[in-house]
DNA sequence: TGTGTAGTACTACACGTGTAGTCGCGATGC
DNA sequence: GCATCGCGACTACACGTGTAGTACTACACA
């Protein structure tokens, strides 16, 4: 699972983002929060949530007279997912390139590599723990 | 410049990777070419470079009664933006975070890692080298 | 020289998305 | 009890995209 979620658009994306950050919420609110960055109608993001749940993406619940809207995606699961999406269709599915055009093309800093090198190292542990472990590869067993 | 490229499609993806890989070509080529993945009429494959062609993103050129279409936007710079979109998009421009969810979540292995410590490694020597040059930055000078 | 053929342009249609108006219903105020 | 208001449902429309058919045109060959 976790696929289908072919490339969220920048406003559903908002929603998501909304809705990830403060829980469930009502239309109402959505639209508040929305309205910071760009001016929309409450029937317009009222219509997002509708479409958004009709495929699933977000859930709602009937609270009063209202509904109460959350994401039915994990925040994670839908990067992922994009994440992927981007790199194979641009890069064939090679993180290593994706890195390299990001490294190469971005603004990227001293102290951002310091960063990525721990990730990376923290990677490696993780890859050796699993290599350790069980042989099997360490990879892929969740989804 | 090389902005105003949201976020292509895959099947516009397609039809541009034909021509970075190839050069100028007719038609008939690149329906050839896309025909290998995807069974699309020639005249799907026209409409296509047409509206390319009407976006900008492609160039044409007559050749006797046909047209010879090749990529007007660099294969870099598409990538650039397009991964610049999802950077922001999903991560508020924060590529640590992008490579964060991409060790997490991509089957890396142990060899990606490496290489990966050597593109961080280049990288920070053309840091220190624009720093310690003048300053300018270093990187970017072409296109 | 007429006709097939290749290649374009033009046209069309369905579908998703951004955007929003209107309608109807249930709660609320007077 | 009736007018109003807040909220969701339904409807609508423009635009981009995927997809392809049809029409037009110019060249090649019989």
């Amino acid at each position: 699972m976790a696929r289908a979620h072919p490339q969220l658009s920048e406003l559903q994306l908002a929603v998501l983002r909304v809705l990830w950050d403060r829980g469930e919420l009502p239309v109402s609110e959505v639209h508040g929060a929305l309205t910071k960055e760009r001016d929309l109608a409450p029937t317009t993001v009222a219509t997002l949530l509708n479409r958004l749940d009709k495929r699933g993406l977000v859930r709602r619940r009937r609270e009063g007279r209202q509904y109460l809207y959350s994401a039915a995606v994990a925040e994670k699961d839908a990067k992922r997912s994009m994440v992927g999406e981007v790199t194979d269709r641009l890069f064939g599915g090679d993180v290593t390139e994706l890195l390299a055009q990001l490294l190469d093309a971005r603004e990227v800093r001293a102290g951002d590599l310091a960063r990525i090198r721990e990730l990376i190292d923290e990677k490696e542990r993780r890859l050796d723990d699993a290599a350790g472990a069980d042989g099997t590869g360490g990879r892929g067993a969740k989804e």
